[in-house]
DNA sequence: ATAAATATTTACCGTACAGGATTATGGAGA
DNA sequence: TCTCCATAATCCTGTACGGTAAATATTTAT
């Protein structure tokens, strides 16, 4: 275990909503819809979907999840392994 | 491809606030922390903990997200193998 | 290249609620 | 009992998010 200058230990880098927006917006893309188009199956607003891009911090959860899964982007998530914690 | 009697296809299960909820008190509860050592150390108050382990729908992306980092949860977001969509 | 059509971003308003702080209540265990 | 943990209730400040319209940016067609 190796204590990093900035106090943390090696523990892999926080998901940050910047990384959630960006491929929010990769991956609409790549399947040619628009912002409305995905605001419109995820049952959001337009809006919404632009803050979430930008990376805005206070998105609502069950929002993002519903839209990463209009998205088919499939989220993971992996406890630790019985040990390690903060 | 198959399409389920509710009427989606065959995609992957979304991820509910509920999963989280229950993985974010199971993870804490094996660290032996309290929801009060887990707010401290999230930067956040003891009624987010309470609310976010609930499955609250609306709670706030990014603290969640620093939440599942303290307790060394690991986020995986995996983009659609480029085909499949909504 | 220029214009036209789309797509994206931003600003404003209004409603509704998030979340912090605090206090009270209840349950489990020494 | 006394203590720790969890939950719930209240007050309050700030803001999310939808809707809309206007301003840009980007793409597409000629």
């Amino acid at each position: 275990m190796i204590i990093l200058p900035n106090g943390n230990e090696n523990m892999k880098r926080p998901c940050t909503t910047q990384q959630i927006g960006v491929l929010v917006r990769t991956t609409r893309k790549s399947q040619r819809m628009t912002q409305q188009d995905l605001a419109l199956v995820s049952g959001t607003g337009i809006r919404f979907i632009v803050d979430l891009e930008k990376g805005k911090a206070t998105c609502e959860l069950a929002k993002v999840l519903t839209v990463l899964h209009m998205l088919a982007i499939e989220v993971q998530l992996i406890p630790p392994k019985t040990g390690d914690a903060s």
